[in-house]
DNA sequence: CTGTTAGCGCTTTCAG
DNA sequence: CTGAAAGCGCTAACAG
């Protein structure tokens, strides 16, 4: 029987019309209904366990009170950071509906579900469309046009680029994303551009963001990289570097000894790898957070401030370490 | 303007009624609405950009066409895969709603959002209260009433014990995970039932599903397991797995030159970590696809089956050798 | 202070 | 073959 309730119930067993249950459901009764009949239709609302039908609600208000959050591979733990962060803003004042996309598609994301959200978050750089008039807040995308909450990436890469160069290291190799877009292109010139203003060398070869494909890559490529002297590999997100590290270990090159690594994202796996990541920390969840908040506002009728960018931190472990000086 | 368009707008542009539009929108036209006006109403859809709005529909029809998943920590790979595979089987035919838990709570889902949904997958062993009536589908939880997925966890501890008893060891750990979840008591009384028939000895400690936590735990435990002569720690996920040989690295210890480890889910990092992990695999991209499936069955009015319960298979990697023989 | 009433946008009987 | 009309359950003017 729960949940089966109607207003209609609640206000016959109260002695009332569905308008004053409506009043005092949604806490509006201040000065439109006495105490003593507040209190009879709260007891008729706690005796039939009435909860007002949510689809209802939305229809008569426009107001769904659920956001979507459209993204890409939420294996990916650095993702899943991020819906945690939307999670904890929402706190289940609204629901979060998942759009993920499966290979290279946008995210699955119909018209159909697009009419129930009150806004999106839109975590997939470039593609998906969404009416215009819906309320959007682009993450980790600093070229998207309108709101968005990103991260300074180029700070980020610049302060890696300095440590490896304080380091010593003169000849590094980045793994750049295999997807065009802006959150990696900064990233990679950011790193080039430090990088070589120091008159080191970088060269950057493109890679899915995969374990497995890292891996492969980094078991084909190493005997060329060692040939060209590299001393330092740096992956575009923590999940190529682990697979980096996983191809290096298995051909038994030592890092930080032969090889020093390099990341972006510090997810949770990169500060218990063997050896442990030098990352540069995005702040996933707060990214989440923010974002999720931004939206609520936009949804409230806010206006549609600019990017929000979050800064970032270089958090130096054990993957990197001077070069081996038989190298130099 | 897009996303706008009325049933109404449609009709008149048309030059029919909205029952008219609804039912050639709807694909109930057949025999009912003339192909001439079926063209013409095609048309003016196409030409106003119209989509029907899915919270009217859900109202009139008494489907929302999406459905709930609660979890617990969507952080760990393994739930994501999880994620993944019900919105593999979903396709965009329905939308996918999020309730996360924080810390040791359940998942937060209000009554509002359940009023939303058609059905809910429930990953939260125990605690939980879905209104009666609303179909549910239980995630990894054999012990749960009525329809649900689940593993074959016991043959799967089976077969890692054994594959442990082969390889020698007599006396390993079990890290139990620290939650009331029947799963996790079946994965403990099948390995601890196998390996003490065959006279070995199992002792049991239990940690938090976390890599930080697991990893502090064998830092402040490993001498005490060293002097009890523990030749094999056997965790209950992948994740408190890595966390322990993320410790045993620190500390120096050899895997699995000293120690062997093993553990069960075969999360993507299980396979790249170094050494790689023995574990027993669950496939979670199938758990959630064929639960969802299932709901959806359910929710169409089909009979309430017991639960599906998927063969796992130990997956042998390189955590797993023969016990030192300086500690026989 | 409280009830009546007109929608929200769509589906679906039921007449015609 | 097509349209009028009655809801789905709730909200929010507007009267009283």
């Amino acid at each position: 029987m729960a949940g089966r309730a109607r207003a209609s119930d609640v206000a016959a067993r109260a002695g009332v019309s569905v308008a004053t249950v409506s009043f005092v459901v949604n806490g509006k009764a201040r000065g439109r209904v006495s105490e003593a009949t507040q209190e009879r239709v709260r007891a008729a609302v706690a005796e039939l366990g009435y909860v007002a039908n949510e689809t209802a609600r939305a229809l008569a208000t426009g107001r769904g009170h659920s956001i979507a959050l459209l993204a890409h591979d939420m294996t990916n733990p650095f993702t899943a950071e991020v819906a945690a962060g939307v999670a904890a803003a929402l706190a289940g004042r609204a629901s979060l509906v998942l759009a993920l996309s499966t290979g290279d598609q946008a995210p699955a994301f119909t018209d159909a579900t697009a009419s129930t959200v009150d806004g999106v978050l839109l975590n997939w750089p470039g593609g998906a469309t969404v009416a215009t008039g819906t309320p959007v807040v682009h993450l980790d995308d600093p070229d998207a046009p309108g709101p968005g909450v990103c991260f300074d990436v180029e700070a980020g890469a610049r302060a890696l680029a300095r440590h490896l160069l304080d380091l010593g290291h003169r000849r590094v190799r980045y793994l750049d994303a295999a997807r065009p877009w802006a959150t990696f292109t900064r990233r990679r010139t950011a790193l080039t551009e430090e990088l070589t203003r120091a008159g080191a060398d970088v060269q950057t070869e493109r890679c899915g963001i995969d374990l497995q494909v890292a891996r492969e890559l980094t078991l084909a490529r190493w005997d060329h990289w060692r040939r060209d002297g590299v001393t330092a590999v740096v992956g575009a997100t923590d999940i190529q570097t682990l697979g980096v590290l996983s191809g290096l270990t298995q051909l038994g090159v030592a890092v930080p000894g032969e090889v020093s690594l390099g990341s972006f994202d510090d997810i949770a796996f990169a500060a218990v790898a063997g050896p442990a990541l030098t990352t540069v920390r995005l702040p996933a969840h707060e990214l989440g957070r923010r974002a999720a908040e931004l939206l609520g506002e936009l949804i409230d009728g806010g206006p549609a401030r600019g990017q929000v960018v979050l800064p970032v931190g270089l958090v130096v472990r054990e993957s990197t370490g001077a070069p081996s000086t038989l190298l130099g």
